[in-house]
DNA sequence: GCGACAG
DNA sequence: ATCTTGTCGC
């Protein structure tokens, strides 16, 4: 698919948050306007990860049947993250190399689902919601742990969800997938809107915590990053 | 000032 | 994120 990615990616914090100041007023909360067909994951993987600018990476990307979650098409790509992990700016490390996947994918997905957050953010502007504005396509964020916020614990049932409030406002729903599991927090990235990204997310995961996209992105980078080792001539059993 | 801090 | 075996439970 193509994308509008930058001519040159921030090296600093200074010029990343100038990035994101200069973005984020771009972010559209709306509603989906027709069920998704497709559902694209993304993760990357880290060798190393000490979470210097230097360290290996690997981004993959899956796009499934939205309503099989079968997978339809998958790509990856490596290379450096070229940024220190810095929580707040976690974009300019994943998002590189993640757009270099997506550039290799012959279908556009109807919504993305990122490793991440969307708009519960410092400044409202997390992972999702960059991509989101990058691709001009929806995009959601599912993250394991919450970054920030202030919320009420969700009934233990699968579908049971609390909404998470940051200065004044709903940035994000936690969201119960599974009965007695930990629950994931759900942001809306861009050009979706909260209840539809949470309905997003719970189809996708009729079985796991996570999301079908998440786990089979995740379990594809992590390939791609051995791969790499493979080919580099490091030993492994 | 100190600690916390998506992955 | 990543380093890592076994173990408890459905």
């Amino acid at each position: 698919m193509e994308i509008r990615a930058p001519q040159a990616w921030p090296t600093t914090e200074a010029a990343a948050l100038a990035v994101q100041a200069e973005l984020r007023p771009q972010v559209r909360a709306v509603p989906l306007g027709s069920r998704p067909r497709t559902l694209a994951g993304l993760d990357v993987a880290y060798a190393g990860a000490h979470g210097s600018a230097d360290d290996e990476v690997a981004a993959a990307v899956v796009v499934l049947d939205a309503e099989t979650l079968e997978p339809i098409e998958q790509a990856t790509a490596v290379g450096k993250a070229g940024f220190p992990y810095i929580p707040g700016l976690f974009a300019f490390r994943e998002l590189p190399v993640l757009l270099r996947a997506l550039e290799q994918l012959t279908v556009t997905p109807d919504v993305f689902l990122c490793d991440g957050q969307g708009l519960a953010h410092p400044r409202r502007f997390g992972l999702a919601c960059h991509l989101g504005v990058l691709t001009g396509r929806p995009t959601l964020g599912v993250a394991k742990t919450p970054l920030l916020g202030e919320w009420s614990e969700p009934d233990a049932e699968r579908g049971s969800t609390a909404d998470v409030t940051d200065g004044g406002g709903v940035v994000a729903r936690v969201v119960r997938t599974q009965t007695g599991v930990k629950p994931v927090t759900v942001s809306i990235g861009h050009l979706i809107d909260l209840d539809d990204a949470t309905d997003v997310v719970l189809r996708a995961a009729p079985r796991y915590r996570l999301p079908e996209t998440t786990r089979l992105a995740d379990r594809l980078c992590r390939d791609a990053l051995q791969g790499v080792a493979d080919a580099t001539g490091v030993k492994s059993a």
